[in-house]
DNA sequence: TCGATAGTTCAATAAACATTGAACATAGGG
DNA sequence: CCCTATGTTCAATGTTTATTGAACTATCGA
């Protein structure tokens, strides 16, 4: 449970997986949760997201984002901290990332996603 | 077999869904070879993509892609036409099309897409 | 050293998905 | 009017997917 789990190189991320992993609810939540969050902090940890769902269903939400090269996972310690692999993902895939948030936050409320200001956690 | 499908309206059109048809390999293509014949003539008919698998598992992708609001099936005779919902989608996701259909073209050559000439039949 | 906290792993399950081939429907040309 | 070309429908199949809970591991702080 402790060394860093595998990353795909840039070259490796592929079209078709990017794509699919934004397709799922939840992980689009994630994301969208992670671009909101990247002003004040680029990382956040699996318990800020909680609120999405079951801790081992987000677990493996998390291995698809970071298997398919949307996010990067940093382990400190009991904690995991994931951000949006911004650079990669416009080297690959230019505009293709912003187009989706944009997309997301014109229809953050039919999506469920959290506005922006309640990411932070309550206690 | 005769009458026009059903269309989702402009609005119905959903982000998750359009990512997840986009993220079929063989859809992807079905969009791409969309796209690039577009200068020569906005629509296609189903024949023209047969060679991207059979005929009853062509008809399945087509559906998906229509349901899903990426285009529009147009009856003529014993041929159905069909194009991509360029307005709609960039009226409801603006540069997400695009952005994908320009990553695809990077990409070509791994997405086994066919190149800007091919798309003239043999016979 | 103990206990709490953070997150993973595993097995089970139900649903959705892609693919196939055979049978069918429809329209148009000889 | 039949024959052919175009495309659909349906059922069967095997695969992948998302979700759950229980058991587990590792780290930190008291």
């Amino acid at each position: 449970m402790s060394r860093t789990p595998p990353h795909p190189a840039r070259e490796q991320i592929e079209l078709p997986m990017v794509l699919d992993c934004l397709s799922d609810p939840i992980r689009l939540a994630i994301v969208y949760q992670l671009a909101q969050q990247e002003p004040v902090s680029s990382e956040l940890c699996c318990g800020d997201f909680n609120g999405l769902s079951g801790k081992s269903n987000l677990t493996y939400h998390f291995a698809k984002l970071r298997e398919c090269g949307l996010m990067l996972t940093r382990v400190a310690g009991t904690n995991r901290f994931m951000r949006l692999r911004r650079e990669d993902l416009e080297a690959r895939f230019p505009g293709l990332l912003d187009a989706v948030l944009k997309s997301a936050a014109k229809d953050a409320d039919r999506l469920q996603l959290v506005a922006e200001c309640d990411v932070v956690e309550a206690d």
